[in-house]
RNA sequence: GGCGCGGUACCCAAGUGGUAAGGGAGAGGUCUGCAAAACCUUUAUGCGACGGUUCGAUUCCGUCCCGCGCCUCCA
């Protein structure tokens, strides 16, 4: 069986094909760029990520187009209250959110696109659904009519024919004919950016640019559309009537929802201030790769509860694989193979292809591994393992790795490319209270310094002394350094070849 | 109220009609100058509750309870 996949549209679990050839179209909501996103938003970009990954592992080739929303309610808002045009303001948050992409090792998607440059795309869209009977016109704004839309709540399951008592309702729906009716132009307010159109200056309503770029760029029918489960409706929803009003075809084949990051049993969200973002976890010393692992570790369709425990627990789930690959990669073993390990390792891979083929159960695929290591660990304790063994355990980890993406150490490299770290070059010890008063300061906006990090270089020379002070026996001086380290978030390890250390 | 996602050990979390993966944490042991890493042993007669189907259910069916999300901007 291939890789299976739940979709909305149909509440199932599907076979997944390519709708044409071997080329996967994939269209995935990203973020509305007002702000930084929060790690609750990267639940779902990481899960977007996995996705890409494993089509790709699977042999798939892979179009990947991401919106990035830089126009609404939100955006104008506070680019006016910073003083910058929308364009400004908007740049720096995409910076923002392509160094967080970097440092989560999420892959660039082919195409990141921007609403505000594909106004006349949407200004077509808007013609074409007035020119098929789907869209009127109100006091300047232009809206959808979802009563000429037949299969409106086809994704959501919802049916909001004719008002519902208790419903909130929109501020504009005094302009509406129906209250299900969405807004694909709002005519122009003073003071507001606004664009011209045949039919008046104004701005594009939200869900409009996604069905532009995605048509634009994808075609009217494509493979995959994803993002966050709050989206579903009416996102999703209005994307879907809007452009297979237009089109009058199928518009996405999977539609495919992350479920919420949850904190304290509620959904993480900028509107109730529990959220965090991820430079407020680098600023308490969290690694990126910790995040990601954590928030890749549970499949996409549950509700994921985000804790500190969890992210203590995700560090030392890396840990324990990098542990193994260092002592694979590092340990002398005796020549020969053993037939057993790569059968072993043969079954590690097959476990992990099946969780993953079984709508991305990366639980599973953890699993999978962590059980190859387990073995691997215990065969090289218990002298089963030989020297040329070593490929087809590494081999299986690269492969895992090529999804999961934590394997390799690259968080104080980033860090510091990025300003978030500066190197230390003298490990002085600081007091506690001095400690913890700089554990406190808020990182700069722009991320600068706030994390110091020893030099290899400084590391090494505490070792030399390290070990001169163990080889005249002053295990005092010795145990004093490495408690030092440790306190810098280096960790030393003496092994049979000598003393290995790395960063916590 | 409608639609949807969940409820598995101390924490996180898979899974199956045939008797509970994996990670973290804890306990004991091996190794080590001591640690760390790793290994060995150990921690759910139990999978929200109650019924039903079945030789057998945590897994299927029914009813119910609880948490959360969407129905309004939201990943």
């Amino acid at each position: 069986m291939g890789l299976r996949l739940h979709n909305t549209l149909s509440g199932q679990v599907e076979e997944f094909k390519p709708l044409i050839g071997n080329e996967v179209r994939i269209y995935t909501c990203g973020p509305t760029v007002y702000d930084y996103a929060h790690i609750g938003n990267y639940r779902t970009f990481i899960f977007q990520d996995i996705l890409r990954r494993y089509l790709k592992y699977r042999g798939f080739r892979v179009k990947q187009v991401m919106n990035l929303t830089d126009v609404d309610d939100k955006t104008i808002r506070n680019a006016q209250a910073a003083g910058l045009a929308l364009r400004d303001y908007t740049q720096k948050f995409i910076d923002a959110f392509i160094v967080d992409r970097d440092l989560l090792n999420l892959e660039s998607p082919e195409m990141m696109v921007r609403a505000t440059d594909h106004i006349p795309d949407m200004v077509k869209l808007i013609e074409t659904l007035e020119q098929k009977g789907f869209a009127y016109r109100s006091e300047g704004s232009i809206y959808f009519r979802v009563a000429n839309f037949k299969d409106y709540g086809k994704l959501s399951k919802i049916n909001l024919s004719g008002n519902r008592p208790g419903a909130r309702v929109d501020a504009d729906e005094y302009e509406k004919d129906d209250v299900r009716d969405f807004v694909l132009w709002k005519a122009s307010k003073p003071g507001e950016p606004a664009w011209e159109a045949p039919f008046g200056s104004g701005r594009p309503g939200w869900h409009l640019e996604c069905s532009a770029m995605a048509m634009k760029y994808l075609g009217e029918t494509f493979d995959i559309h994803s993002g966050g489960s709050d989206l579903i409706f009416p996102h999703h929803e209005n994307e879907i009537a809007q452009s297979e009003a237009a089109t009058g075809k199928p518009f996405a084949h999977f539609w495919l929802h992350a479920e919420h990051l949850m904190v304290n049993g509620e959904k993480m969200s900028k509107s109730l201030g529990n959220f965090y973002t991820l430079r407020d976890l680098i600023a308490q010393g969290y690694k990126p790769s910790a995040i990601r692992y954590l928030l890749a570790s549970v499949p996409f369709h549950k509700p994921l509860n985000f804790t500190f425990d969890g992210l203590h627990q995700a560090q030392k789930s890396i840990e324990r694989l990098r542990n193994f690959r260092y002592r694979i990669t590092t340990e002398k073993f005796p020549p020969g193979a053993n037939p057993a390990i790569a059968e072993r390792a043969a079954q590690a891979r097959q476990a992990m292809e099946e969780g993953l083929d079984n709508n991305l159960n990366t639980a599973e695929a953890l699993a999978a591994v962590f059980e190859l290591v387990s073995d691997g660990n215990a065969a090289m304790d218990h002298s089963e393992f030989r020297h040329d063994d070593r490929a087809c355990m590494l081999e299986v980890l690269d492969r895992w790795d090529k999804i999961f993406a934590v394997l390799e150490d690259q968080d104080f490299a980033k860090l510091l490319r990025h300003g978030f770290a500066r190197v230390k070059d003298q490990a002085e010890t600081k007091s506690e209270p001095e400690m913890l008063q700089a554990e406190r300061e808020p990182l700069p906006e722009n991320g600068a310094g706030s994390l110091e990090i020893l030099s290899d270089e400084e590391i090494e020379r505490q070792i030399t002394l390290r070990n001169a002070a163990r080889r005249s026996g002053n295990y005092a001086e010795s145990d004093r350094i490495r408690e030092s380290l440790l306190k810098a978030g280096v960790v030393l390890e003496d092994t049979k070849s000598g003393t290995r250390w790395r960063r916590k």
